[in-house]
DNA sequence: CAATATGGTTTCAAAATGAAACCATCCGGA
DNA sequence: TCCGGATGGTTTCATTTTGAAACCATATTG
């Protein structure tokens, strides 16, 4: 839910998303987002989520400024939830969420939809991590660098 | 939590894939394996968790076949989690909640772990999301294409 | 200007969480 | 081999979060 907890302090950049994104709710309130669902009642309609729930989680993320209201987009007095830049920065996530539960979530005769460019009417990609050579790497290749203790610049 | 939900149904691979992995623990026991985590003490010192609550996750993720219960690698009889297959094909989204975090969660002064190709020692690239021409592609060059009502083949 | 749609908030019961106590097995040493 | 501690849990119970439903204020529509 909206956390009452400070902003995460910790070092590990996955934990300090996972904060704040890391629900359920909050996390199919930004796909819904990104397929272009902006109202409260649609977000409501679509997730099937109570309303208070729902409530919360979109001043949660307007809060963490993933969303932000604008006004309504057909001149009404109402407003709209949109993603922000930040919120749109998730679209990778997103995306691995997508194709892992494609993969891995589905029997071979069952269909799903599917993320497609609309330039071509092709699905896209599968997501590949690469070194910075360009290598694809596997999470066996890869290992976590603790930050090094940040060592107080020495006075000049 | 761990939940008695029967599999989820949704057409939405997202959707899929979050009814399983999107809750803040489960991600973060995760992200610890990938960080070659195994003992049940091991997490629970790691990500200060009740005792109870790790048992709940760890029970769902080997349920979900995410982690499997391994023999001691050190030859006691206790046993291991370890990431099976379809853990490890999360790779792509704990690198994409790192990346954002990375990018969104952190003051530009403030330092934070990162991941680097254990053979050149070299952060990897940021993840891209490309068409199948291998143009990189924006959330706003894609859409989701519903799956189409399985059309019961005609009979031949 | 009355009726209804929209976008919430409040209330309250049920479920999940988390801290702590408890418990069984395993291991290491005297 | 037997004792004490470490390991890996489960149980209990108080607190927090959730979710359904009722309620409410403003906006829009007829």
């Amino acid at each position: 839910m909206a956390k009452k907890k400070p902003p995460s302090r910790a070092e590990c950049p996955v934990e300090r998303s996972v904060d704040i994104i890391g629900d359920e709710w909050s996390l199919l309130v930004i796909r819904d987002a990104f397929d272009g669902v902006r109202r409260f009642g649609e977000f409501q309609k679509s997730l099937g989520m109570a309303k208070n729930i729902l409530s919360t989680r979109l001043r949660h993320l307007v809060t963490h400024g993933i969303l932000e209201v604008v006004p309504a987009s057909d001149g009404s007095a109402f407003h709209e939830y949109v993603l922000t830049r930040k919120g749109r920065d998730l679209f990778q996530v997103l995306v691995g969420l997508r194709q892992w539960g494609e993969h891995h979530c589905f029997q071979p005769d069952e269909a799903h939809s599917v993320l497609v460019d609309t330039e071509q009417g092709r699905p896209v990609r599968a997501l590949e991590v690469r070194s910075e050579s360009g290598r694809p790497v596997t999470s066996t290749e890869t290992v976590v660098k603790k930050v090094a203790e940040k060592k107080p610049r020495a006075k000049r």
